[in-house]
DNA sequence: AACAATGTTCAGTC
DNA sequence: GGACTGAACATTGT
């Protein structure tokens, strides 16, 4: 489930439902979630404090927290430890309200389909309303910790501009796919949205990011604005043109050509056979290549 | 039973 | 040191 789209409908839940309800409890007793906690911090961290704001970048959310007590005292400084969450590969977050109704992030596809088991219960803020805060996860690769450091993450792909995306794509010769799951340069694109954006650009996920043509660069660009636009007003990165294409005998939403299954980047790929086939890279016209 | 799965991180190599 | 690759992580579903 949680590329962007996901994550920031998680978000927007906390943000919308969460904020706001004093903290009692908090069962951090997850000790791979919360790694590398030893124990209890995050519980005396945030036991008396409530959520005041819920930010995103790329799949990591952060949430802000008042002062120990109660609402903020002093000035906009005097806040909490910041909350962070990543959902991991199978994460999900569940709010639940005084009077038991359940608010629930995200379009569950794979896990999400059948009903949750509380042993996938991972961490729990429990509110004095009776209400609680969880971060279900089956996989347990999702992760919760104070103060997450954002700055290790690229701009967020749904704000990143031309010029930066430009910069950032562009230097050295990974493959494209591999370069557009690096979180350290855009944050927030996921396996399924990097098939979805190649394949959109009709770029080959394998294309070495130095053999790109402007041209190229700059329907990567729109490609990857469109997919993530698309995919969180639709509710989730599977709701994307090519998802259903992805397995064997898929063939091209757009041609009709076969879909190619391959590893790039360490992860599963599908593209088209047609549209996206690896070329030499293209050169305007009239350069000639370099001498050599 | 073996393998793949919407992610990150670490050890290792160039 | 930076760029890059592949394995490991924990668990479930096919």
């Amino acid at each position: 489930m949680p590329e962007l789209p996901e994550v920031e409908t998680a978000r927007s839940l906390i943000a919308g439902r969460a904020l706001h309800r004093q903290i009692v409890d908090v069962d951090d007793s997850d000790r791979y979630v919360t790694r590398p906690h030893a124990g209890g911090e995050l519980g005396s961290a945030l036991t008396g404090r409530s959520l005041t704001a819920a930010h995103r970048r790329g799949k990591t959310i952060w949430v802000e927290t008042s002062p120990a007590g109660g609402p903020a005292a002093g000035g906009p400084a005097a806040g909490g430890p910041e909350l962070g969450i990543h959902l991991g590969m199978s994460g999900r977050i569940v709010v639940t309200d005084p009077d038991g109704a359940i608010a629930e992030a995200g379009d569950p596809q794979r896990y999400g389909a059948k009903l949750p088991k509380p042993a996938w219960n991972r961490f729990t803020l429990r509110f004095a309303d009776g209400g609680s805060l969880v971060l279900l996860d089956p996989r347990r690769l999702g992760r919760v910790r104070l103060h997450p450091d954002i700055a290790a993450l690229g701009p967020d792909a749904a704000q990143v501009t031309p010029a930066e995306f430009r910069a950032l794509i562009t230097k050295g010769r990974t493959a494209v796919k591999a370069r557009l799951l690096d979180q350290s340069k855009i944050a927030g694109v996921g396996n399924l949205l990097a098939d979805e954006i190649a394949w959109q650009a009709r770029v080959s996920p394998q294309a070495p990011v130095n053999s790109l043509s402007p041209a190229q660069v700059n329907r990567l660009y729109r490609a990857l604005k469109s997919a993530v636009e698309s995919a969180i007003a639709k509710g989730g990165a599977h709701t994307g043109e090519i998802y259903a294409a992805r397995r064997r005998g898929g063939t091209c939403p757009r041609d009709g050509a076969p879909m190619v299954h391959g590893t790039v980047g360490g992860r599963s790929t599908w593209w088209c056979s047609r549209e996206q086939a690896i070329r030499a890279a293209r050169r305007p016209r009239g350069q000639r290549t370099p001498a050599g």
